[in-house]
DNA sequence: CTTTAAGTATACAGAATGGTATACATTATA
DNA sequence: TATAATGTATACCATTCTGTATACTTAAAG
């Protein structure tokens, strides 16, 4: 059911109308609204839904990506590139939906950053087992290149920007950990 | 007129509807149908004028920030963070638009990709003048850090991100130039 | 002075928006 | 078997959307 609705993360949220919804899921517009009061409360829903599942993938997949804290950094890069070459990528949807909702205290806003923070915190803890000199300058700084290589992918379209970005990584985990 | 039209920048695209651009702008439907066959129209000359001033300013204020080549590198940042502290921050309106558009084949992400192309392409000038022993490589990460910062200060409402991402940029621009 | 261009004001069309209501089918429990 | 919950199907409401049309004002150019 709201599988379907993941028409938020090719479309944007404020393009997606809810009956496109409704007749993409067979799901009916009473029963939608019986499981969600309004529009919002869906979004909601499915951005919360996404922020587990998500870092759930990301965190399962860089776990099993690398031996030592060092290649378990790298592959965060790894894990990225692989996530753009999918078929179905759009870009980060908090990214995107962030870029749509601008006012400061939608709570809409507030999941975005939640997610945001909570992936640059499981970075930073393999930060300090990597033994950086500062953890969470490193952190914030490998933070902003996958950001960076995330929007990079999805407005140039080409994936292989993510290896450009674990050049980059492996150069500043160097330093961080001389 | 087009400058009231920047309501895009806070809104979004498909959130800020004819109406509300026309009621802000003082101007009358007729006149804006006159000038733009239609909103899409619209969008692309909005988006064609804000490329050319934001790389225009870009510019300026790097050619102004230092007065070395890896110095001049180095102003993207101050500029950016700069930039990070304007009260009418919204992230870039590229990235936010890009966001919105999906559609591979729609003229809306040629200019957003064409920005970022042209961006990039600054900055690798900037990289072959501070004798960079592989430009495009060194132009790539920068721009990483730049787009990543961009967003970063976007979702987290803090300009001081800026100054971690300079600090990266140091550190990749030292080892680019040893 | 008159004509022509471009603006304002406003009403309207047709579709799509978010959201509600009615009528009927299914199913599980009491 | 009766009841209550939950689903489907569909029609509908008020509002807003993009885009057009009509009528009146202004002002510059011939």
């Amino acid at each position: 059911m709201k599988t379907a609705l993941a028409l938020f993360a090719r479309n944007g949220i404020h393009a997606t109308g809810i009956d496109t919804i409704v007749e993409q899921s067979g799901v009916t517009k009473k029963t939608l609204y019986a499981h969600f009061r309004s529009k919002e409360e869906l979004v909601l829903a499915v951005l919360r839904q996404y922020d587990g599942l998500a870092r759930n993938e990301f965190m399962r997949r860089v776990e099993r990506g690398g031996e030592t804290p060092r290649g378990r950094l790298l592959a965060v890069f790894d894990f990225a590139e692989r996530w753009f070459q999918q078929n179905d990528f759009y870009g980060c949807l908090f990214i995107n939906t962030i870029g749509e909702y601008s006012s400061k205290d939608t709570p809409i806003r507030q999941i975005c950053q939640e997610y945001k923070k909570l992936v640059k915190g499981y970075i930073q803890e393999l930060c300090v087992e990597a033994g950086a000199s500062d953890p969470q300058s490193l952190a914030e700084e490998l933070a902003l290149l996958l950001e960076g290589a995330t929007v990079t992918a999805q407005i140039s379209q080409s994936p292989k920007i993510a290896k450009t970005a674990k050049r980059a990584a492996k150069a500043l985990i160097d330093k961080a950990t001389a």
